[in-house]
RNA sequence: AGGGCAGCCCGGGUAGCCGCGGAGAGGUGUCGGCCCAAGGGUCGGGACGCUCUUCGAGGAAAGUCCGGACACCGCAGAGCAAGGUGUUGGAUAACGUCCAACAGGGGAAACCCUCGGGAAAGUGCCACAGAAAAUACACAGCACGCCAGGGUGGUCAGCCACCCCGGUUGCGAAGGUGAAAUGGUGCGGUAAGAGCGCACCGGCGUCGUGGUGACACGGCGGCCUGGCAAACCCCACCUGGUGCAAGGCCGAAUAGGGAGGCGCUCGAGGGCUGCUCGUCCGAUGCCUCCGGGUUGGCUGCUAGAGACGCGUGGUAACGCGAGUCCCAGAUGGAUGGCUACCCUAGACAGAAUCCGGCUUACAGGGCUGCUGACGUG
RNA sequence: GCCCCCAUCGUCUAGUGGCCUAGGACAUCGCCCUUUCAAGGCGACGGCGGGGAUUCGAAUUCCCCUGGGGGCA
């Protein structure tokens, strides 16, 4: 992933990602896509960074049709990202995920033209 | 009643929708096996889903500071080394933990605090200051009792009085130094002094009584000896090492490649113990370096020194008995999001083999018992 | 998860109970030297990670925290 994916990223975040060749999925863009999510030990105790995992993973899975399948994807929280949490709550979260899967063009093309 | 002290407990709640992990059940999807007249039928519950039921972080899950269980190591035997503990009695699987007691200290009390063996086994250290830091001697000093000498005065002289120096004898720490000074205070005593004597206090030895014991109380004796062992050490007791990434099973991949060294029963080398001995293993074998491959799955993995209340023994820690219950097991690592309402407006913080402790962090709240200085009635 | 190690001026370090009010080198600042800069000389600034305990006395010994670093499939 590291060696041959791109990467885009913002404040908060790091994403990357590569298409999938997978011999059991042959369908690409009909599988969704997977998504892994490292949070290192400078973003705090055990519990802040359960904290940001849970709130990744769940602004993932809110979004998840609106993002095209058929790539794996790792997620990579920055430091900021506990002060956005505390600060902004979850919807912020879930609209940095969203800014970052924009920069990267891998939102389904329907929705990139409806104004969310 | 405020306050104080001790012990124990809780650690947001309820409802709805969506979502995650484990276990169990179902068999209408897919997958797999078998049969087939090609429509399907049947079996399985192994895999992926689906439906239903049920469970799903903590009092510290933390720090990893101790103690165990469990597992492995060519069975762990002996000695040395190294490390740990340290009043007494008990609890316990064990402990450096806990309980009770003793000693010392604090508080008016309830109660709290204390790594609390040995300094006459030995070695070492005690800076600066001080005569001296452990040995009672020297130096400085006091007394001028005794001896010898000198001087002055009185006296004819002997001799007497005073002074000086030296020796001898006796003396012991006042002034002062220091964190600490050779038992303390007071009185007597003396040439000057000193436990030299006496009284009280403190310490030591010994005897008696009480107590399992640490120790306490009382009698008698005599006055001999600072501190530091979280300095080395001595004594008593304890410890084999490594840790679930331990260990077991299955599968995949690569090249049983290259260089150097040692050796084949008189033996190289080998312990996941630092050394010695003992013991054991050991032959196209072992060691070091270079180069190459794999970064899969299952198991260990949660029913246990288990939880709950009851009875019972014990001052207590804790033990015993019968009953009821099953209460996380992930493996990129599961507890979240949204909405509504309530309250005291939610702190510290997330299981990773398990358990008993210790230590550290913590918003707030509840219960029980005890105490009575001060203030109010 | 399990097991180890370390912490002294801004940086690298010495110091193993009192001689430490902690020494040295580089760096910084000031003065001298030089026409000026560099080098050199003199001087200044600046530190024992935090808390508690033992001791008369702790950078040093013991305990607890904090912050770094490493190893184990």
């Amino acid at each position: 992933m590291y060696r041959a994916g791109r990467s885009v990223a913002n404040r908060y975040l790091v994403l990357y990602y590569f298409p999938r060749s997978d011999e059991s999925a042959p369908s690409n863009a009909a599988t969704s896509s997977r998504i892994g999510f490292s949070v290192s030990k400078r973003l705090g105790s055990a519990v802040d960074r359960n904290r940001v995992k849970r709130s990744l993973r769940e602004a993932s899975r809110l979004s998840e049709a609106r993002i095209q399948g058929g790539f794996d994807v790792v997620l990579i929280a920055r430091e900021p990202m506990t002060e956005l949490l505390d600060r902004g709550g979850a919807g912020a979260v879930e609209e940095k995920v969203l800014e970052v899967f924009r920069k990267a063009s891998l939102l389904a093309p329907q929705e990139e033209q409806r104004p969310s």
